[in-house]
DNA sequence: CCACCTGTTATCTTATATGTAACATGTTAA
DNA sequence: TTAACATGTTACATATAAGATAACAGGTGG
């Protein structure tokens, strides 16, 4: 995951959703595409993911999707594994075996990166989209106090 | 970061270079490359970065790069620093600022993310390359119980 | 029936990682 | 001093993945 922003965008619709009661109503994926100033195939593409996660509902033909769960039962890391290819940090399985040290460096790196993963995880477990909502909505009363 | 293992071919020179003393001796890029299973100027150029992280000494022409620091003071956050992008996640730049989702969502993002990233980084100061021998030497004397 | 939507697939472009080659320059030993 | 070999760096080709975009089958609702 270099240069990929899959994630943000994930988490962007699932706000907009989210929010939706607050500012939005507009629900197509072409109002969403707006926002995240992308385009309606990739929003769909991303919810079809979010969908077979079991954190969205949507149907064929209306523009009607909302969320499956509440916001505070929503985490970062529910979308993470919606989104995302499950490890952060990858081995290279092509070492060389007949090397003690490359035949024995991946599973020493494995259970390096499971540790950071794990606690990685914690963390991504602990936000909700609650709180990104939250985040969105007070940085809104900023930007628009009267609005 | 999604199909790279930089940080795994990184953290493979510096073990064999820790681990030269009980088991290897030759320490040409050449050499290393065939532990890996890759090319002599992937493991220069990774090289290049370690050193200017300050983590290996090496000189031109001769074959004899060295760990910097014990292998207790090398750690996995210091080999992520060295190769990788800084950021875990990326955040989407280019939302619509003119809606008041696409306005707010980049500094929410960052917020989170900052909190995960922070953890993976605490996790990552606390594996040590000394782990990381240790496990591979202790997985070689599995394969090699009488060498 | 028609306008609009979702869900899915395909293609194009671009960005990045890696493989590979090349070369200037330093080192060492015969 | 010369040959063999090393590092350090750059350039280029290839493979993979993300994102933009288009297309279209099929559902929805006025």
């Amino acid at each position: 995951m270099k240069y990929s922003h899959r994630l943000s965008d994930a988490v962007h619709i699932l706000t907009y959703i989210g929010a939706a009661e607050i500012v939005e109503d507009d629900l197509s994926s072409r109002a969403i595409a707006g926002s995240i100033n992308s385009n309606p195939s990739l929003v769909r593409r991303l919810m079809s993911s979010l969908k077979n996660a079991g954190l969205i509902t949507s149907e064929p033909g209306r523009a009607a999707v909302s969320l499956s769960k509440p916001t505070t039962e929503i985490t970062l890391l529910d979308v993470y594994k919606a989104i995302e290819e499950p490890d952060l940090f990858h081995v290279d399985e092509e070492t060389n075996q007949q090397c003690p040290i490359g035949a024995n460096i991946q599973s020493a790196l494995h259970k390096a990166y499971d540790e950071v993963q794990q606690q990685a995880e914690i963390e991504m477990s602990k936000i909700t989209l609650k709180d990104i909502v939250k985040d969105v909505v007070n940085g809104n009363k900023k930007h628009y106090p009267n609005g």
